[in-house]
DNA sequence: AACTGATGCCAACAGGTGTTGGCAAACGCT
DNA sequence: AGCGTTTGCCAACACCTGTTGGCATCAGTT
């Protein structure tokens, strides 16, 4: 299903293609799923709205393609067990403030159900798989990447969604040590009484 | 500017309008605020788009009007601060369940701009003024709010929202204790180094 | 009973939406 | 050069949106 399957020859649209992605996500990611009109794509793509349909299929069709996203998740069999939650958070702004699909993502998943689902995927199968990794109790690993992803999607909620001023003005660097204990013991913890 | 300024003696519509707001946080809730249109409210409330007009204005008027909400938080001053988390937690969670005025407003918040700020007014100002009165230092207040925030928002939005199944499936009471320490430290900790 | 204001519905407007079909130009191949 | 395919644009459709103005009906007051 997906481009890289077999090394089709390259068509002579890709670089449209391309401009609608790139056009696609920037929209999605300011306005959300609704809000983001095919027309407004288009034109900052600088080509015709039936263009997207041909290439796309659909507006689904176009945010499913817009959406595809890998957490690229590192090895957490490889990581120091006491840095579990000090390289996952680190890994995350990172992948945050780099790559504005998520943030697409994240503000499509309120409204759109296919981005709701595509979320789910995303952060229980990546994410739970990356956990399942380092040899916790399986009862509890899917609990415990839920955990994480609620702490995770929270941060990015209120840091580019929401905008809350406290989040947005401090640094990413001053967020992980606060930010770090919390994933570590929602990995390797146990619940308080 | 709220209803309860002055005993304005009861209008004849008083069922009406209160009909009306609760369709719209019903469908505000289920669909997000342009999912969410104002023939659905009024089919929902067994009356004439044209009413929604004339009682709120406009659907941002409607909007502001379904999501007036107070966090009701208790007086942090009062709570043994060792108890803090389990207390804040605990009563968000009740909060959230008994009311779908938050998941409105949440769900909004992804993608109207007024939802956004009202959701900035309620976790700023309520959250950061009842943790400010247990006498942290000034200085951090704000941020530790915002991490409050981060942390409760997370919870809320993958429970509510995305609705991973792993937060979904856990029972509230099974969640304190691993939410509660988390919410006591970002109010009461240092960071980590 | 007559009047005034509130309450409600109907019909319509103007604008925007995703989506479609047809047609012209450019391209790649034989 | 002649061919079929690809790429692109234009115009339009059918639908839905928030919003408005007018007209009937009802309640309360004089």
């Amino acid at each position: 299903m997906t481009a890289s399957a077999q090394p089709t020859q390259p068509r002579r649209s890709d670089a449209t293609r391309a401009a609608i992605l790139r056009a696609a996500r920037e929209r999605f990611a300011a306005d959300g799923y609704e809000r983001a009109t095919i027309r407004a794509i288009a034109t900052d793509a600088q080509i015709d709205p039936s263009m997207v349909m041909r290439y796309y299929g659909s507006k689904e069709g176009l945010f499913a393609a817009a959406a595809e996203f890998d957490l690229r998740l590192p090895d957490l069999a490889a990581v120091p067990p006491a840095h579990l939650g000090e390289v996952l958070i680190r890994h995350f702004l990172a992948r945050w403030e780099g790559d504005e699909t998520l943030v697409a993502l994240l503000r499509a998943a309120s409204t759109n159900p296919g981005a709701a689902e595509r979320m789910r995927g995303i952060f229980v199968d990546q994410l739970a798989a990356a956990v399942a990794r380092f040899g916790t109790d399986p009862a509890t690993t899917a609990r415990r990447a839920g955990l994480v992803a609620s702490q995770i999607l929270g941060l990015a909620f209120t840091r580019y969604i929401v905008r809350l001023p406290p989040m947005v003005d401090t640094p990413a660097e001053e967020l992980v040590p606060w930010i770090a204990p919390t994933l570590q013991r929602y990995l390797t913890g146990l619940p308080e009484n």
